[in-house]
DNA sequence: TACATGTGTCTTCTGTAAGAGACAATCCAG
DNA sequence: CTGGATTGTCTCTTACAGAAGACACATGTA
């Protein structure tokens, strides 16, 4: 499968950074930038604005978006003008679950983690090379810290992050991590070759915490589920105040390795 | 345009007579139909079986396949040749719930009362002119009826169906249903003008009892969830054994459609 | 009243995406 | 081993989908 070819077929070309040309484009691939869009957004968009927001013609999303709201994939949103996700994309998304054992049990036991220690706890997989918050269950805490599911975030921000790269060769690891995602929120910017230090570290401890790296109030503590390959298939992770104590922190790692590993068991 | 073969340019295209296959067909619709064939068989399949599935050509499947998977929106099965849904439809999925308060709440509901009740209980929607099972839960019966989340079936067969058209247009109600919908499972046949009567005498009654339709077990009662407009939006509906007792029937409905008003209240 | 901005539908033009088909590489039953 | 079926990739052609732009109609606002 070799790439290269003139067209260069990009695979997710995020809606910031777009191509100088807006020559002619795929109709699916302009697709796949509308549901991104929305998916960015999280609300209903009216169709001209889409269009500035994917870059594309007005005459085109026209035609895409009545394509799509036939098809039940968006909906118009309430007062006519505007479009959003439809029945049939959460159709196929229950679809999905359905047929992946790992994420069906995997979202129960972050629900269960988040009450039994009422803690935010997340459940994270890979997602084409980007780190994602599958299924997030808040936890009781006045502040909460959770990012919403199906956020994004850069991986060396993350505990799970360091977990989830275990076993990648190096060049692979380079190619998903982009510069800017070393530059943590508060300015401070990690090496490359720290972080994949840290990625070793993780993958032999079995699991990973992380102080201070998304914002400077919380920890994040992860733990890999395995698949049947032995690969890290996801991760669960509980996300506490930095202050929480040795003892505490200890007692929660030991709690969380034992239920990813009990996930980690394929049926 | 071109000189010489004239007879190259044969414009085969002759009205009235529908080309089954062949055609070119737009990329968009290709992928729209490969998903909707994916959603009908529930598993993972081959690429070549896929393409085979929607009627079109290998080399085009393949190609959308890559880009589909490329984006997430598909997944490459465990084996390594087969594709299903991804993690993004997942993720677009959750997006929808969240937008949407009464799936959302319509789902807790749902599962409250088969809970409550033992009976399977069931959110059902239209979907682009379809009866459609949002989201169902299982009763504690030890046989259990109930049929499979975003499963289609013809409006006639159901309470449900009888309720979501209240208020639509006799034309647009023929429209909707096609003469094979009029046809029972158990192959009786249903006279359109009795159906468009149930639908008034459903709409009036604020609920609906329909018995022996599916099937020659069970009865299913349903009543309408009205959206702020006044619209039928959704309906939730129990499926019980049809020998339940008229009382015992009674209670059921009064305890439904309490439920359904609640979900009508629109925050 | 004019003037800008946004929306939804059409028509016309053309670059390219869908499709046909050929190919090598596997796989499997007989 | 052998012949048929399947899989994944590649090339070439042309039918047609995407784009441009004009239009009619709403809005809002100076």
């Amino acid at each position: 499968m070799q790439d290269g070819n003139a067209l260069a077929v990009r695979p997710d070309a995020d809606p910031g950074e777009d191509r100088i040309s807006g020559s002619r484009e795929k109709g699916l691939n302009r697709v796949l930038h509308i549901l991104e869009f929305l998916h960015a957004n999280q609300r209903a968009i009216g169709i001209g604005d889409l269009a500035k927001g994917v870059n594309a013609p007005r005459s085109t999303i026209y035609t895409l978006v009545r394509s799509l709201v036939d098809a039940g994939l968006l909906e118009m949103a309430g007062d006519g003008n505007r479009v959003y996700f439809g029945k049939k994309l959460y159709l196929y998304g229950m679809d999905y679950v359905r047929g992946n054992d790992l994420l069906r049990r995997g979202r129960q036991e972050v629900d269960n983690l988040s009450r039994e220690t009422g803690e935010t706890s997340e459940l994270c997989m890979l997602q084409s090379g980007r780190y994602t918050i599958v299924h997030s269950s808040p936890g009781t805490r006045p502040f909460r810290i959770s990012s919403a599911t199906g956020l994004q975030i850069p991986l060396p921000w993350t505990a799970s992050g360091r977990l989830l790269l275990a076993g990648f060769e190096r060049a692979v690891i380079e190619d998903m991590v982009s510069e800017d995602d070393l530059v943590l929120p508060d300015g401070r910017r990690l090496l490359l070759d720290d972080f994949i230090e840290d990625i070793a570290t993780a993958e032999a401890a079995g699991y990973c915490v992380t102080s201070g790296l998304v914002d400077a109030y919380t920890k994040c503590l992860a733990a890999p589920v395995f698949s049947a390959a032995g690969k890290v298939e996801a991760t669960i992770c509980l996300v506490v105040p930095i202050d929480t104590s040795e003892e505490k922190t200890g007692e929660l790692i030991t709690l969380l390795r034992q239920r990813a590993a009990r996930l980690s068991i394929t049926g």
